[in-house]
DNA sequence: CAGTCGTTTCGGCCGCCGCCGAAGCGTCGT
DNA sequence: ACGACGCTTCGGCGGCGGCCGAAACGACTG
């Protein structure tokens, strides 16, 4: 019935894979996952490789379609090439097994403690923090996760009230879960996600810390949670700062 | 701030995409995306291989716990082991690139086309009828896609009509967009989808077209899709058989 | 204009991994 | 009990691909 012609039959599953088969390129992704751009030299010292071999795989990643750059003036700064790229590289994350092993210093038990409690995920929130606005928010019937990942009217009114406007239209889902890596619960992902986050950051709810991916929730963004979802206080403070 | 560390960090992702880098092994997924489990033998005549090789990339698969396999007598069934995979390979598929190239035989071309009109994607349908039947389900009502892809009170109902039960309640999303890979269009999938793929089966509606993917759809299955949905004839026949 | 720095190209080394065939083992049918 | 069949293990071959360092290029800096 059918030879080796499976082969050629569907779509190159394993070209794209492939490109995520290596340490280093799973590493440039991951830390894209951040939602920026980053340049070619910071990538390769992030993960201690040479620039040349740094090049080498992002001309593969950029060739296969994953990232998009952006040249300015000697830099080349590369981004994840869109929220595809993102749920993709989250559902490998998902799916992968949990590397642990005792954080090697202090100061990465710390780091990774920041990440855990609130961090960015492409382009929405995630961490404890991210898991908590989500479950709060269908708490109060803003959400909905029994029929299906929606928004409801009350959600609807909930987002004008701060002002924000989520793009209708467009293939983008407007509401989408997203597994968190850290509290392996769905956190909320899509449009609105991003447009809530993006928000928080306009309006000095969450700041970055460094340039890393964990942000940090502010006295205002702790006033505006607590009371528009109730959330409590102790949650959106981390333990040790 | 961070050295070779960055590769310690995080989830290893590099460890599941390696699994689905090689072409055969990709091959053999993506032909488990049709939900059913096969035999090593299947696949290894299906791909083209040695049995021999088809062992000890399934012995791969089975470790990395994309596959789940069952035993009986002398025979190795696999599947797919659960939804969050068939999605990853989903949406590896979709990123992936279009391989056409023309097909080689006739009978390839026809097989293609079958594919194309209707198919089971892991546990729901998908091509021209998939895609048909999701468009209408939304015209009607009874899907939402505007604020995230739900399930409306009415489409509740109309299951109810039908007599099919959705399993609320657990992780696994209600309703979801899978992208069609040759429609290039979300279609329905998630537990909704599943459950009403599994009763149009049980109701008749499509059959299996020898051991593919490809389902035909039967005189009652026309008649019912066009009743409660108002699908067109056109659409639900395919021009050449 | 010279120096610095980010990026790129090239050559070469090395290890990993997919492939096969042959042989062995367990299960099923006769 | 015997052969047929499906799966597995093993050894060996070959190729792909990631890594680096050296050298070149081009853009910015002073």
């Amino acid at each position: 019935m059918d030879t080796t012609q499976a082969r050629a039959a569907g779509p190159d599953l394993a070209a794209v894979a492939r490109l995520l088969a290596d340490g280093t390129r799973a590493g440039f992704c991951l830390a894209l996952l951040d939602g920026r751009a980053w340049t070619a030299a910071e990538l390769a010292r992030h993960l201690g490789v040479a620039a040349s071999t740094a090049t080498e795989h992002l001309h593969a990643l950029v060739g296969g379609g994953l990232l998009a750059e952006e040249r300015q003036g000697r830099h080349r700064y590369v981004r994840l090439a869109g929220p595809e790229v993102a749920q993709l590289v989250e559902d490998l994350a998902a799916l992968a097994p949990r590397r642990a092993g005792p954080p090697a210093t202090l100061s990465a038990a710390g780091r990774r403690d920041a990440l855990a409690h609130a961090r960015t995920c492409y382009d929405h929130l995630a961490g404890t923090v991210g898991v908590a606005i989500t479950d709060a928010m269908v708490e109060r019937g803003l959400l909905e996760l029994a029929h299906g990942f929606g928004l409801t009217a009350a959600g609807h009114d909930w987002l004008g009230e701060l002002g924000v406007t989520v793009p209708a239209g467009g293939r983008r889902p407007a509401v989408r879960p997203c597994l968190d890596w850290t509290e392996r619960r769905p956190h909320l992902a899509g449009a609105v996600g991003a447009a809530l986050c993006r928000h928080a950051f306009d309006a000095g709810w969450i700041s970055r810390v460094g340039s890393t991916r964990a942000v940090l929730v502010t006295a205002a963004g702790r006033a505006a949670l607590t009371a528009r979802l109730g959330l409590s206080d102790r949650l959106l403070v981390r333990s040790r700062a």
